[in-house]
DNA sequence: CCAAGAACGAGAGCAGTGCTCTTGCTTCGG
DNA sequence: CCGAAGCAAGAGCACTGCTCTCGTTCTTGG
C-alpha cells in the first residue's frame, strides 16, 4: 500500500476498485459462479479486454474478492473481541461467534465464497492465507488469554496432542506471539470447524423449515463448543 | 422404477445411465462447476443436442448426480447403523459418523456437490429432499432407540424446545415412525451441522498442514458431539 | 523539452459453453 | 400399414474467458 504518486496510478487504483465493486455486486446478486468479466466490463462501460490490464484472469478477480471477504469477517471478529473487553473467556468466545454469525448472515454470498466448496481447480493462492488466518488468530487470542488466566483445559490424552498438528499451525501459533500450548490446537481446530458447520447450514438454508429458533440454537451450541474447547469459566 | 417394456425404453435407460456415468467422472475429475454437457456428449460420441432428450438442462443433470450422491451417503450411513447392530447408542453414533466420513473422504467432489455451497441460482428441487433426508433419518433412528432405552437426555430448557422446530422437521419425525420427542430435534440438528462442519473442513483441505492427526481429532469430536446430542451411555 | 517506452483502451477473433430449432430417420401402437 | 411419437444430428444464437493487435496517452530519462 504505497503512496499513490501520479495521476495514472491514482486512476488505476480507482478503476481497480470500481471493478471489484461491480464484481462484488454481481457476486452478491448472482453468486460467485455467475461472475462474468464481460458483464463487469459492460456495466463499467469499458471493453472486456481492457479489464485484463487490471486482473490477469477471472480467478484473480475472484481471489481479490475472497481476500476482501476474509478481511471483512476477520475485522468483524477482531472488533467483537476488542469490544467485549476482558469479560471472561466464554463471554469473549460468545461475542466473537455472534459477530461472525452476523457477518455471515448479512453477506451469504461472500461467506459462500470463502467457506463454501472451493471452486473447481481453484487452489487458494498464497495471497489468501494471510487474511484467512486473521479470524483464526482471534480464536488463538481468546484461548491464549484463557491459558494465561488458567481457565484453559488442554486435553492431556496422547491421541490428540501436540504431535498431531501441522507446520502451518505451529507457525501461526509462533507468529501470533501468544503463549498457547501446542496441544490446545487440535481441539481449537475441531471447535472452529464445528462452528462453521453451524454457520454453513444456516447460511445455505439447510435449517429452513427445520429449525425456527435459530438464534437460540446457535447460542446453545456455541456454549457447548466453549466447553468442548476447554474454556472453563 | 417401473418394468422396462420395449427395446426403446431399455436403450433410453442405458443411455441415461451412460450420461450420468460420464458426467460423474467429469465431476470427479474437474469438479461440478466444470461439468460440460458438450464434453459429456463428445465423450459419448453423440451430438450435444441429443443429450437434451435425456436431461432438459445442465442443472437437471447435476440434480440427478446430487440425488445419487445423497443416496450413496445415505446408504453408507444406513449400512453402518445396521452393521453396528444394537451396540449401544454412542457406538451406533460413532459407527455412522465414521461411515459418513469415509464416504466423504472417498468422494470429495460428490460431497462438495451436496454439502458445499449451493450452485448460483440453484434452489434444491423437490426431487432432492427425499434422498437428502435419508441420512437424517439414520440420526433420528439412533436418537429414537436411545430415547426408547432411556438414554436420551432431552434439553428441557425453554429457549430451545419443540416450539422452535419447523414444519419439515415435524413431518420428518412423524413419517419416520420413530417415537422421538420434538424437543430433541434442535439439538440433533445442531450436532448434525457441526459434524458436517468437521467433514467440510477436512474434505475441503482446511486442515491441511494444520492438523495431522485427523482420525483422532474426528473421533474425539464425535464423542463430544454424542454428549452434546444428549446420548448418555 | 522532447523523444523513447511503458501503460492503456478498444476491437477483432478464437475456442468453448448452454440451449433452441429444424430436418430427417427409426420405432411403436392403433 | 401408417400416422404419431421418439430420437439423433446439424446449424445457429448468445454468451463466456482469454489473446493479439493497433492506435493513443501518459510518464520519464536524457
Amino acid at each position: 500500500m504505497g503512496v499513490i504518486r501520479g495521476a495514472r496510478e491514482r486512476a488505476r487504483a480507482e478503476v481497480t476498485e470500481a471493478i471489484k465493486d461491480e464484481a462484488r455486486t454481481q457476486v452478491l446478486a448472482e453468486g460467485a459462479a455467475r461472475l462474468s468479466l464481460r458483464a463487469v466490463a459492460r456495466e463499467l462501460g469499458m471493453a472486456s479486454s481492457a479489464l485484463y490490464r487490471y486482473f490477469p484472469s477471472r480467478d484473480d478477480l475472484l481471489t481479490a474478492l475472497i481476500v476482501d471477504a476474509y478481511d471483512a469477517v476477520g475485522m468483524a471478529a477482531e472488533q467483537a473481541l476488542d469490544k467485549s473487553g476482558p469479560a471472561g473467556t466464554v463471554q469473549e468466545w460468545i461475542a466473537v461467534c455472534q459477530a461472525v454469525r452476523r457477518w455471515a448472515l448479512a453477506h451469504p454470498h461472500e461467506y459462500a465464497l470463502i467457506y463454501g466448496s472451493p471452486v473447481p481447480g481453484y487452489t487458494a493462492p498464497s495471497d489468501t492465507v494471510g487474511p484467512a488466518s486473521r479470524v483464526v488468530l482471534v480464536l488463538f487470542s481468546i484461548a491464549a488469554s484463557a491459558h494465561a488466566a488458567g481457565v484453559l483445559e488442554v486435553s492431556t490424552e496422547t491421541d490428540v496432542s501436540a504431535d498431531g498438528i501441522g507446520p502451518d499451525a505451529r507457525q501461526l501459533v509462533r507468529e501470533s506471539g501468544h503463549d498457547l500450548p501446542a496441544a490446545a490446537v487440535p481441539g481449537l481446530a475441531a471447535v472452529w470447524a464445528q462452528l462453521f458447520g453451524l454457520l454453513s447450514f444456516e447460511v445455505f438454508g439447510r435449517f429452513d423449515r427445520v429449525v425456527d429458533a435459530r438464534d437460540d440454537l446457535f447460542d446453545r451450541a456455541v456454549l457447548d463448543l466453549a466447553h468442548q474447547a476447554g474454556f472453563r469459566p
